[in-house]
DNA sequence: TTGTGACTCCATCATTTGATTGAATACTAC
DNA sequence: GTAGTATTCAATCAAATGATGGAGTCACAA
């Protein structure tokens, strides 16, 4: 039986998914306390009981929209590890960075919902899994970090996390920052590649010939795309 | 003639510095639409009317919260460029690391308000100044990275938000973090400076080696603490 | 044609939330 | 003490917001 997110997913055009798509980029915009129905309802040019008609009610649509991301997310980060799978280091890094930042400057929304997860409360409890732990395994393991990504130490956890943190802050504050540096679009992104090469390379490379004999290895896809999402609440 | 805010500041115990203390920490927890100001004032243990006599609107609230938190951080950033003053770029980058995450982590609303105000819009335009651009190019300039603190280049500004951003991450990601570690809260300090120093101390070090003769040059305090803040509305 | 189900919107509600008023109380200067 | 100011709170308002009921529309199968 089909979620209704995977519904949504399978026709673009369809109503619910136009609502979750506008929803997505909204949530990411306001946070979920500044979103309000009305603003996804607008925007999408319907009525909000249509919108409740099809999510049920905000904390629901939310939700829905958080786990898409998720599944997104987890998508790419797989098919990176696919194209960099073999590489050395330091060529790992260096296509990473580029393919992951391409991919997030194109939804920016992910990388608003995932850092206003982190850091921001929401007055109701609403509790998604955001699924970090497990990529965060994944990666430390691709990366080399860790033999076994369903128990990577605290110290590759830490050293994964800086790199989605820094990845996700240039991309979700380029409206702050850009203007700031007086860059354009396409000449931010190159800055924002160039300086997390200029940050992340050295220190890994120089771990790996510090403390290794030739054990950085790569084997086993990045995420395992484990365990469905759970279903958004379905209208009947 | 004094500003609201310092008046606040002067007597910690008047209900005015009272309730913008909670102010603080609620709207860092929650973000600005997620805070209700009779959470702050539930909080504090008054009246809202109380609130509204002493601050005015949410807005103006919100802004001397946003501005005290920037003369904190500023003043902070001054004295920990004066301790590290004429060291050596590693031993700079070293303690300067330390002491920021210290303060830091025992001011977490001050990480807090200044990521949502990078990655979250508000409905209701709010503008505050939050200085990041002078802050960054004296710590640009402090870290030998620019010549002159006003005209940093895009390049320098870049490795100091990275920077910036990389702790605050870690600061404001306490939350959600820590318990995935499953670390104390101790030990997550101790990460945190390890992991911070890991990464940014070879990339910083390598460089100078590549770039310089011996052209890192620490002089002039780092923020100049300059135009006081804008004083929010007095009640009347 | 009629019936059915899916979909959409209009009208409406209840609650939350920002904000104000005016009466009480505490404090200060004289 | 008293006048006058500063502070506080209970009561209340208006707008925003989440949510629902029910009528109307449409496509399509029987």
């Amino acid at each position: 039986m089909k979620s209704p997110l995977e519904k949504a997913r399978k026709n673009p055009e369809s109503m619910k998914a136009r609502i979750l798509a506008v929803a997505r980029r909204i949530f990411g915009e306001y946070g979920f306390h500044g979103t309000t129905t009305r603003m996804i309802a607008k925007e999408v040019g319907i009525d909000i009981s249509t919108l409740h008609y099809h999510w049920g009610d905000k904390n629901d649509l939310y939700e829905a929209v958080v786990m898409d991301v998720n599944n997104d997310l987890g998508r790419e980060l797989l098919k990176v590890e696919k194209i960099v799978h073999g590489s050395s280091l330091e060529e790992r890094l260096n296509v990473s960075i580029d393919k992951m930042m391409d991919y997030l400057f194109d939804h920016p929304e992910i990388s608003n919902l995932v850092l206003l997860r982190y850091f921001s409360k929401t007055r109701n409890e609403i509790d998604v899994d955001f699924k970090v732990p497990e990529f965060s395994g994944d990666i430390a393991r691709a990366m080399g970090l860790a033999k076994d990504a369903k128990n990577p130490s605290p110290r590759s956890m830490m050293k994964v996390l800086s790199i989605m943190n820094s990845m996700h802050s240039f991309v979700s504050g380029e409206n702050f920052f850009r203007p700031m540096l007086k860059l354009d679009r396409k000449n931010y992104i190159r800055a924002v590649k160039e300086t997390l090469k200029f940050l992340l390379i050295p220190a890994f490379v120089l771990q790996e010939g510090k403390t290794k004999k030739g054990g950085d290895s790569p084997e086993a896809p990045l995420a395992k795309e484990k365990k469905k999402a759970r279903p958004a609440k379905t209208a009947e």
